[in-house]
RNA sequence: UGAGGGGUAGUUUAACGGCAGAACCGUCGGCUCUGACCCGACUAGUCGUGGUUCGAAUCCACGCCCCUCAGCCA
């Protein structure tokens, strides 16, 4: 199989990982992380970051980890941790046996927070969550101390251990760090390290009253794992301070957050909150909704982890934010089904054609290659032929424009692998409308070859009608009619696209009918396709994956 | 407007004081039993103004524009 993988191009992140290893800061060690809080599906954005801390571990012969966020009980569940497995797994990220939950640590966290009080660097605070935003100043202003803060080490130890035991209402207490609340970083100013929670979390059950924030668990997580490079996303570069002062203080082994750009897809949102909302509302059929760039969406539609793969390795990886365009994200699994899928005949309109001179109740059969594409392989199957044919609707124009090469009265065209016709005649219902074509064959151009050597300008694909397979094809389009929905003043769901998803009635090869769901093809000129979950013996579902590219088309 | 980040072809990125290069998109052409693939060509860029230097996308200064932070979310 061709390989697809592009030459590695530089990047900010090896620049800093290669003065890392020159300088023997982790003794040339790279160990990253996947950290996704089980609170949702994963999409082509996470597909970015798995990619990338996967493939940097690989590439410097590091080793890569899965660890769940589940620092917070309210959102998180036992069926998105299932989920998010089996898509990194899919994905072809390997984390080897070290799977990890931020859970996990939590009695080493708890440890760590008694030593921060006792070194006088945490403190119990009582005021209320409205109260902690009033005392915590502005962007322009700084904040005060809280009235607490200056408790003894006895006091606070005391008071902690007691929200551990539960004897205190939600809201009612959080422990802090003492760090600055003149901070100019809004994060240093006494951020919150636990919050007291009376939730049963999905791996600790009721264990625990209270709950460790993400920066008082993810760098201490990172550091107990010995992550050398902690890579996230740019909304985390002020947190970075918080999250360099918390192993600063505990003393612990450090290691370095990098922040890089968030992927953001042209015609589509990216954000959690606004998926659940397309999903909840029922805008798109659920999280694998083909239309969806969630990875279920990505599997469910065709595309392939290599595919995914090129594409993340495409994309790159930097500091600027940016809206690539889907396109690069089509190149890419078109690139990956060319080499991959075998190529059969679908018809997606149906038009019928009848063949005038070839006798009635006469068949044929032709002995076609199934991966033209690839010399090395021999696959063929036989597709059948008979008197009254399938072609493509767009196949034909009464009144062909110029550089139309297809079908059209009086012209001769190539049935692929089969015979040429020469349309002869049209027939319409009484509305006008085209039902069907008279044609007739030339019986000497047996499998697609003229002996007088006779070109002809279009080759079409077909179906035999008595042998045809019917099926469902669900056509899928972009999501929203706006490179970025989210712009502009309006609700991004008036942005959606009303022809996201049409469902056509088509007219396939026999050979099809053994076709199970995730099988691929490309249907020859129009696309590539994959068998639909809903599929069945009885009543096939094909989606389209992609369209293939369209030149004829986009001339028009 | 306090602080942290960022601005290179239409898009995504490389070049890290020494020829601004690639991919995607687009246009044109070649090939073709897929108007696909493949091949070739073309279009097109360093946010601005100064400065340092033999030489600046890169270093410095001053601007401009964009993003992030005021959850007991992550």
């Amino acid at each position: 199989m061709t390989d697809l993988t592009p030459p590695t191009t530089s990047n900010f992140i090896r620049t800093i990982i290669d003065e890392d290893n020159a300088t023997g800061k982790y003794d040339g060690f790279v160990h990253t992380r996947f950290p996704p809080e089980p609170n949702g599906y994963l999409h082509i954005g996470h597909a970015k970051s798995i990619n990338l801390n996967y493939g940097l571990a690989q590439d410097y012969g590091g080793l890569f980890n899965l660890r769940f966020d589940d620092t917070n009980p309210e959102k998180e569940e036992q069926e998105y941790i299932d989920a998010i497995m089996e898509d990194v797994r899919w994905l072809g990220a390997d984390w080897d046996g070290r799977l990890y939950h931020a859970s996990d640590y939590f009695g080493q966290l708890y440890d760590w927070a008694e030593q921060l009080i006792k070194a006088g660097k945490a403190y119990v605070d009582d005021l209320s969550a409205d109260e902690i935003r009033e005392y915590r100043g502005t962007l322009t202003e700084p904040g005060k101390n809280s009235p607490y803060r200056e408790r003894t080490v006895e006091e606070n130890l005391d008071l902690f251990r007691r929200m551990r035991a539960g004897e205190f209402d939600e809201g009612s207490r959080v422990l802090r760090a003492k760090i600055d609340m003149a901070s100019p970083f809004i994060v240093l100013r006494d951020p919150v390290m636990y919050r007291i929670l009376h939730a049963e979390h999905p791996r600790t059950g009721n264990a625990w009253h209270i709950y460790p924030t993400y920066d008082w668990a993810h760098g201490q997580s990172d550091s107990i794992e010995s992550i050398t490079h902690s890579i996230c996303t740019l909304e985390f570069e002020n947190n970075r301070r918080l999250y360099d002062w918390f192993q600063e203080a505990l003393g612990i082994r450090r290691s370095q957050q990098i922040e890089f750009a968030r992927l953001n897809l042209t015609y589509t949102v990216m954000s959690k909150r606004k998926m659940i909302r397309l999903v909840k509302d029922g805008y798109v059929n659920g999280w694998d909704d083909p239309r969806f760039w969630t990875i279920r969406g990505l599997r469910r539609r065709g595309y392939t982890p290599e595919a995914i793969r090129l594409f993340t390795d495409m994309i790159g990886v930097s500091k600027a934010n940016s809206l690539v365009d889907y396109q690069m994200l089509e190149h890419a699994v078109r690139e990956d089904l060319n080499v991959r899928t075998s190529r059969v005949m679908a018809v997606l309109e149906p038009l019928k054609v009848v063949i005038e001179n070839y006798p009635k109740g006469k068949e044929d059969s032709f002995d076609v290659p199934s991966f033209p594409q690839d010399k090395s392989r021999e696959e063929s199957r036989l597709i059948p032929f008979s008197r009254e044919i399938y072609i493509e609707r767009d196949d034909f124009m009464e009144e062909p424009i110029k550089g139309y090469n297809r079908l059209a009265p009086g012209v001769e065209v190539r049935l692929m692998n089969a015979y040429f016709i020469t349309c002869t005649a049209v027939v319409k219902d009484s509305a006008g409308r085209i039902v069907e074509l008279r044609a007739t064959y030339d019986p000497a151009t047996r499998g697609g070859q003229s002996p007088d050597g006779r070109k002809v300008k279009g080759t079409i694909h077909w179906v035999s009608a008595e042998h045809a397979l019917p099926a469902e094809v669900r056509l899928y389009d972009r999501l929203f009619i706006k490179p970025n929905p989210e712009e502009g003043g309006e609700d991004f769901i008036e942005n959606l696209n009303p022809d996201s998803l049409k469902v056509v009635d088509a007219m396939l090869e026999p050979s099809l009918a053994t076709a199970v769901p995730g099988d691929k093809f490309q249907f020859m000129r129009v696309g590539y396709f994959c068998v639909d979950l809903d599929s069945t013996a009885d009543r096939l579902v094909f989606n389209r994956t992609v369209s293939l590219k369209d030149t004829w088309a986009k001339g028009k």
